[in-house]
DNA sequence: TACGCGCTTAGAGCGCGCTCTAAGTCAAGG
DNA sequence: CCTTGACTTAGAGCGCGCTCTAAGCGCGTA
């Protein structure tokens, strides 16, 4: 009736239930998505494009009140892309700190998981090296 | 008056209120912490150790009853080593996908940022190959 | 035109992981 | 002894991010 895609289309294209994109625009982090004259949402490529990278924010820990605060820097115009890519490089930040208590803990978890190896295999109590290494990765602070 | 760790003192040797080892406790993640006749707990230097590699699974996102889970097969004795090291390699799989989730959206948002310092630089509207690329990292799911 | 599914809204409910409160007990310094 | 502050408990409260409900309207097919 009207071009853009339905919001259970929307929604299976971004893996977002519907349920969640209408709360999404009702907290504000989409703007208001225009509608067919019964009422019904239509998502245009725009929205849907702006949405992909929301989720992409969504997903990497950015909480819901900084991406609304992005989206809405997008609705304001050319003017705030100073302030959208100071948002992006503070959260860069972020997810790259993130990645490295990942890398650290998955450390951790690697010695653990290769001590129950060696228990496993040996039958020997777990006092060796690695033992050592896993209590040095432990007291580290973060 | 008796050996081992106040409250509090665990609690700023690991960087976790009082209030949550409390909490830890009553949840089932740790074993019953032992007391002095007053009743006040005493933080041995094992309880200390098994809460510094428990916090390691919470900061990597395992789950309260999956951490309770490991902890009390700890408790159970040596004839749950199999079963521990399964979880722990289970829940490896998830910190790998995460760090690989995360190495992602890192890319896209340098992708962003770097379209922003384009716009901003030379203020040109932001159509190449860097749109491009992002266009197709958006697209992919995850 | 009638059926039935999907859409609409405002608002309630939920799961998680803490976080804090209230009322009382313990313990070390003056 | 008395104060002071940390400790104890059970349980309430909270912030987040959805997730679902109820009641009603839209719309494509027969």
């Amino acid at each position: 009736m009207q071009d853009g895609l339905t919001i259970s289309d929307a929604s299976s294209a971004l893996g977002i239930t519907a349920h969640t994109l209408r709360y999404y625009e009702r907290a504000g982090l989409l703007p208001p998505i225009p509608r067919t004259d019964g009422g019904l949402r239509r998502y245009r490529d725009e929205d849907v494009q702006l949405l992909r990278f929301l989720a992409k924010l969504r997903l990497t820990g950015m909480p819901i009140r900084q991406v609304r605060k992005y989206s809405e820097l997008v609705r304001d115009g050319d003017h705030t892309m100073a302030a959208r890519r100071q948002i992006l490089e503070e959260h860069r930040v972020e997810v790259e700190a993130q990645i490295r208590q990942l890398q650290r803990s998955l450390e951790v978890l690697n010695l653990k998981i290769n001590l129950y190896e060696q228990g496993w295999v040996h039958g020997i109590s777990p006092t060796n090296e690695c033992t050592e290494k896993l209590q040095c990765l432990l007291e580290e602070k973060g």
